[in-house]
RNA sequence: GUCCUCAUCGUCUAGUCAGGUCCAGGACACCGGCCUUUCACGCCGGCAACACCGGUUCAAAUCCGGUUGGGGACGCCA
């Protein structure tokens, strides 16, 4: 059996956004899968749209996925004589003909189909030019373009997809499309088939929105004189209004960048991604990388297309509701010097990284993110919420600032009283801490709960957090006195 | 409009190819309870779906036909 070889062509008209980062991860995970290859190819020959920064930014997309490439990225526009030969050979071999219509009368005709109700698609007017009025015409200097001259046969047009099963359309269904433009640049439909053989992929994963590519570019391999590749058209990924998602109207939710920037876990990220219109077929959910390159087939990709059930403004949700838990469960599960080497990026960003915390206060450092990481949701969440363990500018959020501080006054003598206590005891345990917390409580005649909560929202500026005594012996001594000390100054 | 295609809880889905074990399972979300010094942690429980109509069959979520609904394509974009 031969290698097989898999292809992601972003075209660089935008960042990488989920649908492209969910096809690059199919390809690339049946690449692994199956011990083959996978090429990226940046389709730029859309030079109108085509921009460095997209290709920048769709390479540093999928770095961040971890989806890597064994060959590449080749640029399309680099083999633009291999689009034009293949263009010149279809129309020496009689499969594909000059067009001089202008845009124009196309462009009118297509309107009028609309109004009429008839069919959208190009009428033949040119296909069967005689050779002197072409040669008449080129003579004039008519600019045209070059269509591909879609067979008169009998039956139906298909192919079997691996998700689909078997794709077919009357040959009288499609019209003969535009294989090469005016100004002379062959478009889409035969560059990705020419790049295709050239790079001599075996297997075209891609969305369902080019189904109907695939029914005219199956006639291209044919005229070509190449085998047809195994395709799967995987569903598409809807909004929640079951449009097609897209850069334009969906904008920074539906970018992978928009991810990274909310602290998701790459890995995370992706494993929501699979799930999107592929499922192994138990109650699994959560893969590593390697068990989902062993899980995953062709042949479990679901046919109908899912919803990205992202929530604007939402409160409680930035995104997917889903995409949160599965971060949530890479966050509470992964080995904690992993989630280490995250959080210190996220730090390091918010300048509140400190060396000594992959020196001598490491045991400290990851110690503290293991005590507060199961309740976060998001990497963001460690210089947010749990600023007040790593600086002194922590925001006390008001919710628990009414609710635990302003609500008691008193708070204003007992904690420093509590804080001058902490301050002598002979050993600082969590224990003691805790005796001494509910001894004031008891003096002073108020729930435990008061003083404790209290000092909670002091110290951590939160309404919820870990075992508050445990906190205590994260923050240190000296901090926890500083803090309790000042409890006035919320008043 | 034409063609292609899809159809199970609010969302992601299992089950459909090989009809009975499915008055439909899991996850997320939601609701309730428990735990607790707090909580968006954890634990337990609950709500909630086979689009519709026919047909085949002893038996249909599963097979067949139709209807309806959704999506995609119909570019000198990719």
């Amino acid at each position: 059996m031969t290698e097989t070889r898999l292809r992601f062509p972003p075209s660089p008209t935008g960042y990488l956004h989920i649908g492209g980062a969910r096809t690059a991860l199919y390809n690339w995970l049946y690449a692994k899968k199956t011990g083959g290859k996978l090429i990226l190819r940046i389709e730029d020959t859309d030079t109108e749209r085509s921009t460095a920064e997209s290709i920048d930014g769709i390479l540093d997309g999928l770095k961040w996925l971890g989806i890597d490439w064994d060959e590449g990225p080749y640029f399309q526009t680099q083999f633009s004589a291999d689009h034009i030969a293949a263009a010149e050979r279809l129309i020496s071999q009689g499969n594909a003909y000059k067009c001089f219509c202008t845009k124009e009368e196309l462009d009118a005709k297509r309107e009028a189909a609309l109004a009429s109700k008839g069919n959208l698609g190009y009428d033949g007017t040119c296909r069967n030019l005689t050779q002197a009025l072409i040669r008449e015409k080129e003579a004039a200097g008519i600019p045209f373009v070059v269509r591909f001259k879609v067979p008169e046969r009998q039956g139906k047009l298909g192919y079997d997809d691996k998700v689909l099963g078997r794709i077919e359309c009357d040959y009288r269904e499609v019209d003969d499309f535009v294989i090469v433009r005016s100004n002379g640049l062959p478009l889409y439909l035969l560059c990705n088939v020419v790049d295709d053989i050239r790079d001599r992929i075996t297997h075209i994963i891609r969305g369902q929105d080019h189904m109907t590519n695939t029914t005219r570019q199956v006639l291209l391999y044919e005229a070509l004189g190449s085998p047809v590749p195994v395709f799967a058209h995987m569903p598409l990924t809807l909004d929640t209004k079951k449009a097609k998602i897209s850069k334009r109207s969906h904008g920074e939710i539906v970018a992978v960048h928009f991810y990274r920037e909310h602290g998701f876990i790459p890995w995370a990220f992706n494993n929501f991604l699979v799930l999107l219109g592929w499922s192994p077929g138990d109650d699994r959910e959560f893969f590593s990388r390697e068990e989902l390159i062993e899980a995953f087939t062709l042949e479990r990709i679901n046919k109908s297309s899912s919803i990205f059930n992202f929530r604007k403004d939402d409160p409680k949700f930035f995104t997917d509701p889903k995409a949160i838990a599965i971060n949530e469960h890479y966050l509470r599960t992964m080995a904690i010097d992993e989630i280490g080497e995250m959080v210190r990026q996220e730090l390091e960003t918010d300048g509140l990284w400190d060396d000594d915390y992959a020196g001598e206060r490491k045991d400290w450092y990851l110690k503290t993110l293991d005590l507060i990481r199961d309740r976060f949701h998001t990497l963001k969440d460690f210089t947010t919420l749990g600023r007040a363990y790593f600086a002194e500018d922590y925001q006390i959020d008001d919710k628990p600032l009414q609710k635990n501080v302003l609500k008691f006054p008193g708070l204003q003598q007992w904690l420093p009283v509590l804080a001058d206590r902490y301050e002598q005891l002979a050993e600082f345990t969590a224990e003691e801490a805790e005796r001494l917390a509910r001894e004031l409580a008891e003096e002073v005649d108020v729930k435990p709960g008061v003083i404790i909560n209290g000092m909670r929202t002091v110290i951590t500026g939160q309404l919820a957090g870990p075992s508050m005594f445990d906190v205590l012996m994260t923050i240190g001594r000296d901090r926890v006195v500083q803090r309790l000390r000042e409890t006035g100054r919320l008043f």
